[in-house]
Parts: structure tokens; sequence; C-alpha cells
RNA sequence: GCCCUUGUAGCUCAGCUGGUAGAGCAAUUGAUUUGUAAUCAAUAGGUCCGCGGUUCGAAUCCGUGCGGGGGCACCA
């Protein structure tokens, strides 16, 4: 005689053992209609569980995320069941919902194409309108593991083999023929998942997600609750590609890529411009900041790297080059050990720290070729690089700056929502464990001091210290990664770095490195996508275009040109022999953020008239007022 | 690095089952002198990514290398 209480206070009596379905059919047809899941107690369950105590019940539809996470792995299931069909003799392997949708990972030896992904989207369409019911099974471990194994299904037997004992081991059915273990819970039937689903791309997997592992085929899908919904997310993938650096950056003229060099960048002059804008605004704060700029070699000898670790540590993914003279020189990957050689150059004193050395450092890594995406994941990049040198005493106020100065920068960049995640010791690393304790408690209180919002990466730290990772979200909703932050308490001490202390005596200073931006390439990159290449305009990299409406007014069109780049805007004038129509829809296309017309009108006034970007609204505007409005209008904040 | 996919003019792309290339835009030249998102015409432009093979004949088929894209792994 179970008494339910529902979410809303209420208690259902009913006489005997009682499924979710029929709780859902008490409370209302149309809840049991759309009802896909219920939580007992708060663990999710198949609707058709027999509840036998008194316990808490909710009802989930479509409208929950546990609904829509439910239909999602389903669609997975009806997916791999559509694959086993067509394809005889595939193995399935896993088949998890992921952020938008699912996917499931399957061993065969031929390639999915394009083609087979419409044949299996039909077959589940086929298996959705059959309305297959589900039907859940408790089976016996070893059970288990001698029928996958006799039926070829290799990697769901040794799935079964690395489940804890103590836990249940169910398979689902769904229908009369095709059934997967699965933790579920599921929806009673195949209807339920509906039509609004659309299998994505076919990828390469490596099993238990190891490279050393055999490599499966992965087929994404993306599923949601209504046709419109689909559709809607289709339209925000279309709107996000529409943002895409690399398109971007062609369409803008900022940059290309090439095969001589692949992952470094063809920075173009307006891409460059916007680089250097971005680095003259970092030099600015930086200053403000105490920070004191430096430069050092982008070669150094082997025996350098050697002494630092990174050799060992990092060897496979520094350039190096041999000499004439047979000596071994890498390119360096990391500023840190220069800056180190900078510190060590004179006798330090207690009185000079912190001193913080920074540097726009351009740094070489051989990444993996598949890692490379645009700006996003290159060779070769320049960072907004800093090593703090201190005393152990100051690392948490210094912490403290450094993460000020950075929610500051990407403040006045757009960027409002920043999270931090905190990355402990690695398994590779140098130093001993009682000098980690002492940096990852330091650096934690800092953190816990900011008031953000904090998330921890176990053991993903730098193989010298643990580090923070800032993360910021974009206008599209995407996070990325960006500026940094590390305590060193090992690379000073190897490479010879001390101070003499107010007692007299040598001390080796904590170094902290951090970057802002992180790489410039990738913060342009992020920018990009961020502004969809719209870029506020003090970081525009050509602001203005003068355009004269005929031949007649080219004199004045120059003459205005060269008032607008002498009040420090940056400015071209656009003479070529075609009409207004076509310059306005060239450079609009550009994305210039003021186009400045001229003709009989402003030459008889003195003025110009301002055509805004995404605007055909017109403001006339006499010069010297735009001069002054506009040139003060080259800094942050203005938009 | 691994799996799949892809590489044709400066750009975007067409070129069916093999018969040595085509469009639009851009460029150049000429005409037009234009008031807010493409004026008209003519001209020029290609080692069809590289190398090897099959074939009477390869942009097209096969192999291989390099680059791009989507994922996986990697991201100190």
């Amino acid at each position: 005689m179970p008494i339910i209480t529902l979410p809303d206070g209420n208690n259902l009596d009913f006489p005997k053992k009682v499924t979710g379905l029929e709780i859902a059919e008490k409370i209302s047809k149309s809840l049991a209609k759309q009802a896909l899941i219920m939580s007992v107690n708060g663990e999710l369950k198949d609707l058709y569980f027999l509840i036998d105590k008194d316990c808490s019940v909710k009802i989930f539809t479509a409208k929950d995320p546990e609904g829509l996470e439910v239909i999602r792995h389903d669609a997975a299931h009806i997916m791999a069941m559509a694959v086993q069909e067509l394809y005889p003799g595939t193995q399935v392997t896993i088949g998890p919902v992921i952020e938008n949708g699912f996917y499931y990972d399957f061993a065969r030896k031929e390639p999915f194409t394009d083609d087979d992904l419409n044949k299996i989207e039909e077959r589940m369409s086929e298996i959705v309108d059959k309305d297959l019911k589900t039907r859940r099974e408790v089976w016996q471990r070893d059970k288990a593991i001698r029928h996958f194994k006799e039926i070829g299904e290799k990697y769901k037997a040794e799935i079964i083999e690395s489940i804890p004992e103590t836990e249940e081991l169910s398979v689902y059915h769904h229908g009369d023929t095709w059934y997967d273990l699965c933790r579920g819970p599921h929806l009673v039937s195949s209807s339920k998942i509906g039509k609004a689903f659309k299998l994505t791309k076919v990828s390469g997997a490596y099993w238990r997600g190891d490279s050393k592992n055999e490599m499966l085929q992965r087929i994404y899908g993306t599923s949601w609750a209504s046709q419109k919904d689909l559709d809607d997310y289709l339209k925000r993938i279309e709107e996000a590609e529409k943002r895409d650096h690399r398109k971007l950056g062609k369409e803008m003229d900022l940059f290309h890529f090439r095969e001589e060099s692949p992952g470094s960048v063809f920075w173009h002059e307006k891409g460059w411009t916007l680089f250097q804008k971005l680095i003259n605004y970092m030099r600015a704060k930086q200053d403000l900041a105490g920070y004191k700029e430096v430069n050092t070699p982008e070669v150094l000898d082997r025996l350098l790297w050697e002494k630092s670790g990174h050799w060992e540590k990092y060897g496979e993914n520094m350039y190096t080059s041999e000499t004439p003279d047979e000596k071994v020189f890498a390119i360096k990957p990391m500023n840190c050990p220069g800056h180190i050689q900078v510190f060590n150059q004179g006798l330090k004193s207690y009185r000079d720290l912190p001193l913080r050395i920074t540097e726009f450092g351009k740094v070489h890594r051989y990444e993996p070729s598949g890692a490379l995406h645009g700006l996003l994941r290159v060779r070769a990049f320049t960072q907004d690089d800093a090593h703090i040198f201190c005393s152990e005493s100051q690392i948490t106020s210094e912490c403290l700056n450094v993460t000020n100065l950075i929610l500051e920068i990407y403040k006045d960049l757009g960027f409002e929502k920043v999270i931090i995640k905190y990355a402990d010791r690695p398994e590779i690393r140098v130093g001993e464990d009682k000098v980690w304790d002492k940096a990852e408690t330091s650096l934690l209180e800092a953190v816990k001091a900011t008031k953000l919002e904090y998330s921890i990466n176990k053991g993903e730290g730098a193989f010298y210290g643990p580090k923070i990772e800032f993360v910021l979200r974009d206008a599209i909703g995407r996070d990325w990664q960006c500026g940094t932050l590390q305590v060193d308490l090992n690379l000073p001490g190897r490479l010879d770095a001390s101070y003499i202390d107010k007692d007299g005596t040598k001390k080796v200073p904590v170094m902290l490195h951090r970057a802002l931006f992180g790489s410039l390439e990738r913060f342009i990159g992020i920018l990009i996508e961020h502004y969809a290449g719209k870029f506020p305009f003090w970081i525009s990299p050509l602001q203005t275009v003068v355009i004269p409406v005929s031949e007649d007014f080219n004199d004045y069109a120059v003459s205005i040109y060269k008032k607008v780049k002498d009040a420090g805007i940056s400015s071209t004038v656009d003479l070529k022999k075609h009409n207004l129509n076509y310059k306005i829809r060239d450079h609009s296309l550009s994305k210039i953020p003021l186009l400045l017309i001229c003709g009989k009108k402003e030459v008889d006034s003195n003025s110009v008239t301002i055509r805004r970007l995404d605007s055909n609204k017109q403001e006339n505007m006499d010069i010297n007022n735009f001069l002054k409005k506009y040139s003060a209008l080259n800094k942050p904040s203005s938009k």
C-alpha cells in the first residue's frame, strides 16, 4: 500500500504496488501521455518500475533536462540497433549522452559513410514507428560475460568485467530482437524518442579513450524534444559557423596559413594591426601594474633546457637546430628559463621583490598535426608572458594582483563572465612533494580570495607547479581557456636563482608564471568569433574608410582622410572607379565600423556623413566635431 | 600521431560513368561620374596539391607523400 509523495507535497495513496505510468495517469491524462521517466526518492527509474514502498516520486517529461537526457540515451540505443540490423557483425561498445546529443562507438572493419548515416537514420525512424516496447532484465554476471563473449561482443564482455561485482547488471530489450547491456533507465517504448533527431558525423575514437588501444568508429547524433528544438539547434550551429575565425580572417584580410609552415600564421596588415593594438593595450596595463618588459633569445643552448628540465619533460615538443659548429640549440617553447637568466644577472636583494618580468615572447611548440586548428591551436605563437619573482610570503597577494588584472582586461575586451580552474600536481613532475604541498596551498588560498567560481582539475598541473586557468565565456556561450597562473617552486632553484634576504642569507625566490591573453594568436581567434568580426571601435584594425560620392570629390575625400589619420584614427580612402553603392557594400562586408561619405553637401559644410556598420542611418557631422568625438573613443570601454 | 574526409583561377565553387578545364566574384583595360549593400563591356588569368603507377589517353582510377576539415588522443 505505497503512499506516493509528489513534488508539490501532495500524497497519493495506492492500494497495491504501482508503476510510474499509473501514478502519472492518476495525476492527469496529459501527463501520462508526456511522461518519459521518473525519479523515486531522487533516483531515476524506468516508468514501469514497480513501487512497493512509500516514497517521493517526480515524473519527468521532455521539458525537463532529465527527460531530454533519456530521449538522447534511447536515441543512442536505437541507433545501435539500427546499425546492427543494417551491418551485421558490427560490435557495440558504449553510447553515452553528451551535450546536445549522443554518440555510440562501434567496432567494424568497413568505415561508415555519409550514405550509411542516412540509411541508419531511416532505419531509426522505422524503429520509432514500430513503437518497440522496452523491457529491463537483471542478468547474472558470469552468464552475461559468457553470453556476450559467445555472440562475439568482446567489448561488452570487457565492460562487464570492469563493472564492480557489487553492482547489478541490467540488460535492456528494445522489442524482441535487440538488447544492450545498460545501466538505464530508458523510455517505455521507441516511439517516445520522437523524430527530432539527426546523425551528424562519423569519427574515429580510441577504445576506452586510450591512444594505445584500437580505434573504433564513433557516430554522433543530436536529438531533441521537438522538431523546433532541433531546427533551432541546427540554426545555432550554422550561426557559429558564420563566426568561424578562419572564414572571417580570410574575408576580412587579417591573416592566412599555408603549407610551408603548418600551424604558423602569416599576418596581413589588418590582422597585424589588431595584434599590435592588443599588445600596446596590454603594455600600458602592465606598466601601471608594475611589470618590467624585457626581451630574451628565441634560440638557446640545449644545456640550459637540460638543466631546466624541459629537455627531458618537454623535449618531444621542441624544435631543435644544429649549428655548423655542431652545437644543439632549441627554439624556445617557453620564456621561463630566459627570464630566470635575466633575474640571475646581477645580485638581487629582497628589496627587489616582487620583480615582475614580462615579455611578448614568441614561442614554438611542435604540436601533433591533428591538434592544429586555425589560430586556436598553432605551433608558433606569441605569449603575453610574465614571471614574478617573489618571496613565499608574497605568493598569495601577487596571485591576487594577477587575478584582478586579468579580470579588468577581459572586461575591457568584452568578456564579463570568467571561471577559474585549479589544477594540482601531475604524475610526471619535478620537485619534492613537500614543496608541492606548499605551492598548492598558497595558490588555492589566492583562488578562494578572488571569490570567483572555481573547479578543480586533479593532476592537471604543470610539471613544475600547480596552476590555475582562466576560462572566459563568449557571446554565444562557449567557454575558452585563455589566461593561466602557475606557482613554481622548482625552476628557480634548478637554474640557481637566488636573492639576499633581510637577514643576509641567500634564498631561492618563488616564481609565478602568468599569461593573461595566453596566446595572442589564440586570443585574436576568440575575439573574432566573439564579435563575429565586428570589433569594438577602439580595437578595430581599420576604423574608417573615406568614400567620395564621385571622382569630383576625390580631393576633399583625401583631405578628410589625412585629417582623420592625423587625429589618430585609422583610415583609408577609396578612390577606386566604382560607384558609391559598390563601395559601401564592399567595405561593409569587410566590417569597417565607420564609412565616411564625402560629396557636394559635405564639401559645402566642411563635414562628413557617417554610415555605421549594420545601420543604414546617415549622420552628418562637422569634421572637427567628428575628429574630437572619435579620437576620444580610441580607448577601451568604447563600443 | 590515429580514424574518416577533402585539395580545380586570388576567392567561392561546377566538371556524370577516364577523351589534357569552366562559372560567378576579384584583377586589368575601356565606357559611365554615380548620394548609402554589386553600372556595363572587353581582356587576361590554371604544373587541376606533389610524386609514382594503370591506360592509347588521367583533374577524373590506384598507391604514396604533404596540406585542409571533422573527431579521437595530445595541450608541459
